[in-house]
DNA sequence: CCTAATCATTAGCGAAATCTTATGGATAGC
DNA sequence: GCTATCCATAAGATTTCGCTAATGATTAGG
């Protein structure tokens, strides 16, 4: 049922703020440290659970390493939402003519 | 931004398996409890978070208290996802046009 | 009524997550 | 070479989270 870890990843504001930082393209660690509260190693870490979920990418350049979103962790949190959200209408519909047929609270 | 509470819902394993339970219809708590490993007190605090997200509906019913999927709740999910992998998307087109046209790394 | 059933809520605990500080490795630039 | 920069990692402190146990409120049923 796809990859779940992409979910717990995005389960975290932090995170999230740093995706979306990254959603125009290539931000190093500096940057994102700059821009956010918290230090340095704190983003590292972040980036280390982004990349293990499949959400970023890294790029080494000299001495600095370029993050950029990976859209395949981003394609498993669709998989997950659409497939759910496909199931939850189909019951929905399926109840509604169920429920026509037969009315009964 | 949308809500993000809800993201936050999701980003939890034994939520995300209440949500999949109920993906086909109303549960009581009591249905939850028989099936999940945790206690009932468990149960409903997680249905108090994924009620606040506006994941979930309740509709009370002599004591006990049917829950079911509620869409809103989904559709800031697949909004704020879908958002995000469009914007990715289109940084992405617009960065690989202009380095095609000013070609260096 | 009296009891059982159903669920929410509170309090408290252990574990996990998040953060900071400190340190080390690698590269850039002089 | 020497130093500064950039980042990862380790270690530790702190906060947050998820859970259980206990209790109370509400309703159903004899």
């Amino acid at each position: 049922m796809a990859n779940e870890t992409a979910l717990d990843a995005i389960g975290n504001a932090t995170r999230r703020t740093m995706l979306t930082i990254l959603h125009d393209g290539e931000h190093t660690v500096g940057q994102l440290t700059d821009v956010l509260p918290v230090t340095q190693s704190a983003i590292s870490q972040h980036m280390r659970v982004l990349r293990e979920a499949g959400l970023v990418n890294v790029r080494e350049v000299g001495r600095r390493r370029l993050y950029s979103v990976d859209l395949g962790g981003l394609a498993d949190v669709r998989a997950w939402v659409d497939g759910f959200w496909d199931d939850v209408l189909a019951a929905y519909v399926s109840h509604a003519n169920q429920t026509a047929s037969n009315p009964e609270s």
